[in-house]
DNA sequence: GAAGTATGTCGCAAATATACGTCATATTAT
DNA sequence: ATAATATGACGTATATTTGCGACATACTTC
């Protein structure tokens, strides 16, 4: 029973640490901002451009497409893949929240002492 | 040699994948928000709050002590955990940045196709 | 239909993460 | 000093992630 005492969390904090995951890895950050730049990607192509298989690039893939971060559009032969930017819009506004609740309360200084 | 291809990856993308990594739990983004809540905690006050025994916890706290997210100091017998508002800060940037760039990408509609 | 191309799926090995009990250490109180 | 309390460190079992090769599938072309 190791490992899934995610359920007794908030649905808040569980779909924050989810997406989170899916950005936990430099390849899949990679992934996101390459199709930013480009709007039009095919599967392979993007293992082209980054130092791992097309295997594991297609993981990871599916892992970004299971959050439904991006879609996979299949196009005869190739598969276009692009962003869900609306979902991403929303991602933001989630991770906005957090961090604007962590960073206004008024804690620690620089590196010396807290104030307790 | 499995599992440590992040070197090949931009710093920029490593830096996000850490910090997302660090709020890839939901446990440690609870504990952010209860630091957050509460300007003074200590370690076994947030054991107490949290669906996991202390010990679980206090690894938490290391994960988010070794990004400098979070600072502990000793008070006697307990100790002190706030946060780094102005890393958190820095890491909000970051995160603003990335989001901005991805979800400036004019790619797909709601869920139909793709303009390729 | 056969051959070639583009992708996804499956299974495996190694590395990490998660959760927790037990012990060690440090501080306070008696 | 001794006992009690609060934490971190260590070891361990299990689950998950990562990375990849080999195979399967689907579409195009000839």
């Amino acid at each position: 029973m190791t490992y899934a005492k995610t359920a007794a969390f908030t649905e808040e904090q569980q779909q924050l640490a989810r997406v989170a995951k899916a950005l936990a890895h430099p390849a899949r950050v990679a992934i996101i901002q390459l199709l930013a730049s480009k709007q039009t990607c095919i599967s392979g192509d993007i293992a082209a451009e980054l130092p791992l298989s097309r295997t594991t690039v297609s993981q990871h893939l599916q892992e970004l497409k299971a959050l439904d971060l991006i879609r996979g559009e299949i196009d005869g032969l190739t598969v276009c893949y692009c962003l869900n930017t609306e979902l991403l819009q929303q991602v933001q506004q989630q991770f906005t929240a957090f961090f604007i609740e962590a960073t206004a309360s008024p804690a620690c200084g620089p590196a010396d002492a807290c104030s307790c």
